[in-house]
DNA sequence: TATGAATGAGTTTTCATTCAT
DNA sequence: AATGAATGAAAACTCATTCAT
């Protein structure tokens, strides 16, 4: 019984593993569903038990990817020797990571970044999976905390992470998989900059 | 002799016409190259005089159609009554043209924004098109001339716009889109300070 | 014991019952023995256990449903206030209420008569099924005997009814689903005469 | 240009011809289109430039092939030495000719029968072919105008030919193909008694 | 008996590309 | 240059049937 269900579990992992192999190889237009099922270890009829087709697997992989590669950042930060003092040191801390991350795993990061719309990250975000151990709701609502004791004000903080968000990711894109208009190493500092200075924007005026 | 030269810009240009409102309409995959000759009133086989295939054609049209906005709102801002002061007044200007634009052309902006990477905009703008009285690259020109006469200092200052660009387009396209985390209306004001703060970091600190 | 007996009986009907009702609505090539199953509140493999295939369950479903038509006909008859005369005034009779019935139910007649042979007719008559208080078989002898006590007279009575029951049946397909030549109400004069004909082929000719 | 037309007509028969053969060889749905194009000589995307899908073929094929045999029934009838004298005996002759063919091409019976209506076969009737060197409507045109001159009187001379068609046909396809309730050799004698009857119903009662 | 997950052969359908005219 | 018939590989999807539980 419990058994059953476990197969289950694996052989919907087993999809989402060597689909995601799959797309980032080839592409997600050159995978087909044989291609999945085949290396999955599956009859390709099964694949239609676990998905309804090539999309459904691909949104709930994006959602899945990107939480992953957040609380894998998450996690290397916390192991980190020195402290990390306030919530700007923070978040750039963050976004280097994954954008140093994405830059050695371009095909993921080609792969998600066509695919994730902010609508898709706060499902992801609202959605507790079953499957990892899952704090990706509890990061973020860390977030959301840790803005409110800082200097900066926002009447809709969520705003504030969406902007930053947007442009760490469309800007990482462009430099990261075409060095277009200068290479990630390059942008960085502008990156960091430019953060800085949108955070700036949302400072408290003291009273 | 330029009867013939001619009669192939028609069929160019027709071919452009009917796939764009055709990758508008259903979309790029499910557009086939029999759909466009047969819209562009051409035969299929007539297709591959012109274009090497659908991902050739869709570059060019890219491309071809952020150009065409952008003198849009180039000229839409020239005919403006009151006078634009400085060069941020100008960018948001030029900024807000564009997304609200956008805005009432939806599938414009699924089209563009999908496609659209820094590098086919600069190829844009650096390849004068035969078809369009092409300013575009002096637009260009114009801009990083005029960022000269700022109080801002880039080293580059592609990266500069490259910044402001990607963070207003990929904002926008969620905003206008998804009204994900909130309207463009709602969220124009943030994006506005945003690009304030951004150009402020740049400021030439005085001597 | 009984129980298990009465249960197993249970599944067959619903079986028949849901199936019937898929054929009916979506056709029988459309619908699946998955479909069937599920409708029927049993498990897939479940059907396995009760007919061979889909032409199993068809094909006693066909000869049972007939049956319960000529059965409901005989009834409807013999509750009729005024008496009815003579063979041919009761056969006529019979077919009109059946093609009447069957002009209310079209889907039906699609179902029966796209299946129903002469040869599934004739074991229906002949294999008394568990299921309804059966006196089919009884009619069917009832039919003979009566055309003993007739003025007409056939080495072999059966085809007497074979003939008369392919006309009916094949132009009430026609006339009632299609229309053509002409409506079922337009055309029932018309089928009236031609089977007092043929029973008048086989009137007796007095010595 | 002719010669491009010719070809197309060639394929388009050619597609009809085996996918005959295959209907009457395996059945039709135990057909695929695979199997037609293949045996027609031709790719599988090549069918679907003639048909829209597998029923779309089946049904221009009923209608012709029952038209062909219509007409060689004719034709077969002129070839007779002895002349048929009135219009009874030409009806029967008819019929005789066409059952005696189906008993020998069982399959095809089986094709036509199960798909052929009034509506198809007035349709096929209606419409004439560019193929076949079409007299069949100037049969039918015959037939009504013979009617007319014979002792026999219908408002709806149509509906006459309904009813011994329908008789005909259904009759016949019992008997031949389960040779139930008898052979057709053995019914075809009641048949004739019937078709006679039928006639004389609709025999003018002269004034 | 009953279940329903798994199978994979089988079928339809699409479409970019070629090429003879 | 232009045509559009032909191709056939490729892909999605279905579903009867089996079998371990």
């Amino acid at each position: 019984m419990g058994k059953v269900e476990l197969n289950k579990q694996n052989k919907r992992s087993s999809l989402l593993q060597h689909a995601y192999e799959l797309f980032v190889d080839r592409g997600f237009n050159k995978t087909t569903i044989a291609d999945i099922a085949k290396h999955s270890g599956l009859a390709k009829g099964t694949f239609y038990l676990y998905y309804k087709d090539k999309y459904d697997l691909r949104d709930e992989l994006v959602a899945r990817k990107s939480g992953q590669l957040i609380l894998e950042a998450q996690e290397a930060l916390k192991a980190r020797p020195e402290p990390l003092n306030d919530f700007e040191e923070y978040l750039l801390a963050m976004i280097d990571y994954i954008l140093n991350y994405l830059q050695r795993n371009k095909m993921l990061l080609k792969f998600i970044t066509k695919n994730l719309s902010w609508g898709i990250f706060k499902h992801a975000v609202e959605t507790p999976s079953a499957l990892e151990s899952d704090n990706l709701g509890e990061i973020y609502r860390n977030y959301l905390h840790a803005l409110e004791n800082t200097p900066y004000q926002c009447a809709n903080p969520e705003i504030l992470l969406f902007t930053i968000i947007e442009l760490a990711s469309s800007t990482g894109y462009s430099t990261i998989l075409y060095e277009s208009p200068c290479s990630l190493e390059e942008y960085l500092p502008h990156l960091h900059q430019s953060i800085h200075q949108i955070l700036e924007g949302y400072r408290k005026t003291e009273g």
